[in-house]
DNA sequence: ATCAACCGTGGAGTTTAGTCCATGCTTTAC
DNA sequence: GTAAAGCATGGACTAAACTCCACGGTTGAT
């Protein structure tokens, strides 16, 4: 198929799959090509695609996801290997959102303590925040 | 004082402190220049990247902490403004904070699914998952 | 004949917040 | 007198994952 018809097949843009292919995360040979030049993308391509979105969906990087292919097409993609990298996007997630719920802390604080410090409850006034003592 | 010192009294390092200049966060006037070229900073500078640094640290982009400031200095930064800045600050972050523990949810799943997928407690199968049926 | 819609390539731009480099002048210390 | 350290400027480079653009060839419909 042409590149028109695995954009509509995979949900993708031609120029993501343009990119991928810069990346070299898919490859079309280059004797896969019509007479007028067109390249002719095979449904193992279409299926790599397919493949790369559902890992990336899972939050992998681009290129993550293409190891993890690698690691699936050399049937090295064990259970071991896959899960133990599921557990460290784990740990980098658990990381984020700890860090995000300090901020949220924080801001929540400084909204409380900007009200606070607003002469009473006049909210028109400057916010004493902000303001290096 | 001069770039150096008020890097160490910012803990900002000197090409943070040009690369701000440039942003148009920070201004020397053209005249406060020593007789060698040398810019010369004043308290006032000072006092806004201090401010700048302490803004961020809340989550707020650059950008964004410069507005702040500006509101600061027009005296427009009520508290009503304030507030309502770190309020869309905090749900930004609960939107972040949701779709990262859903992601979670989504990996915990496939490590579950790929060990029970493996055949029986061999870990060393290919994992299942990441297989398009 | 011509217009839209498609294809190819190469390269630039986007975002954020800087970092690093080259070049060249100034000042300070030994 | 010379080396190190500090200053100024302008511009390139970084990550990530695209997106957009220009230019040109091809195909299909009218």
């Amino acid at each position: 198929m042409l590149i028109g018809q695995l954009a509509q097949r995979t949900g993708l843009s031609r120029d993501t799959i343009r990119f991928y292919e810069k990346q070299g995360l898919i490859k079309v040979g280059r004797r896969e090509r019509r007479v007028n030049n067109y390249k002719e993308y095979s449904e193992a391509v279409l299926k790599r695609l397919l493949l790369l979105n559902k890992i990336k969906s899972y939050g992998f990087t681009l290129n993550e996801s293409a190891e993890i292919i690698s690691l699936l097409e050399a049937d090295l993609g064990t259970c071991n290997q896959i899960s133990k990298a599921a557990d460290k996007k784990v740990a980098v997630i658990d990381k984020k959102v700890k860090e995000l719920l300090d901020l949220r802390n924080s801001l929540l604080k400084i909204i409380t303590d900007c009200k606070k410090g607003c002469s009473s409850p006049n909210l028109e006034d400057n916010c004493p925040l902000f303001v290096l003592e």
